[in-house]
DNA sequence: AATTTCGACAACCGCACCCGG
DNA sequence: TCCGGGTGCGGTTGTCGAAAT
């Protein structure tokens, strides 16, 4: 037997939403707040699911939601990032204020995708297509040298080491930070800190 | 003008994970 | 420690409008 499902299909309106739910749905938020979607709709008055309630809140009506074309600078960050994170675009979105996950993910892969390929880049490996054969040989140089590159445009650093004084072991161990919090996401789901960590890998 | 094709994006689905009992 | 409910994420699909034929 497996779990119960999240709502019940045969209740509940499925495709695009009206006015008025999107109403019914504003309002509830602004009264009650965020959280508890499986009772949402139910309480909201809604015939929706609620993972439906959610998606719709934060990819559409959640007040702080920019719309509108992507800036050249926000398509060169997430280019970036997807570099360095590849789909994680939940925490890609956390770097572009007012954009969604799901907002990145279809510009992603309805522009940028397109963009890239016409400039001769593999969107997956952001390596150049003609050397698609040697994908798997690129060699660890050439990766450093391009987070290298990703540090010094978005300000990530390793943790700072004391080259004059040679850090104690206890040092070393203390300084020791994964790579999302240094991007300054800490407590992400990959978060890999020690004692922090919310998600084995 | 009618039909087909394509691009853009909203929404759905299934799975993985977290957390509390 | 285990189990199940709730939530979030990423992949995929559906729908609609614009462009092309």
């Amino acid at each position: 037997m497996g779990r119960s499902p999240c709502c019940e299909k045969g209740h509940t309106n499925k495709g695009a939403w009206t006015r008025q739910e999107d109403e019914l749905l504003i309002a509830y938020i602004r009264v009650h707040g965020e959280g508890c979607w499986r009772s949402l709709p139910k309480a909201a008055g809604l015939l929706r699911c609620g993972k439906s309630c959610r998606l719709r809140w934060i990819n559409y009506l959640r007040p702080d939601v920019k719309r509108g074309n992507f800036t050249d600078e926000e398509d060169q960050l997430i280019i970036k990032l997807h570099s360095l994170l590849g789909n994680k675009w939940s925490i890609i979105a956390t770097r572009l204020p007012g954009r969604t996950d799901n907002e990145i993910k279809n510009h992603w892969n309805t522009h940028i995708k397109r963009k890239l390929l016409s400039r001769g880049i593999d969107p997956l490996t952001h390596g150049p297509i003609h050397e698609q054969a040697a994908i798997h040989s690129i060699s660890t140089a050439v990766l450093r040298e391009k987070h290298q590159e990703l540090n010094l445009e978005l300000h990530i650093s390793l943790p700072s080491t004391h080259l004059d004084s040679p850090p104690t072991l206890h040092k070393i161990t203390r300084q020791v930070i994964c790579f999302y919090c240094s991007l300054g996401l800490p407590n992400t789901k990959d978060c890999t800190c020690q004692g922090s960590s919310r998600r084995t890998i």
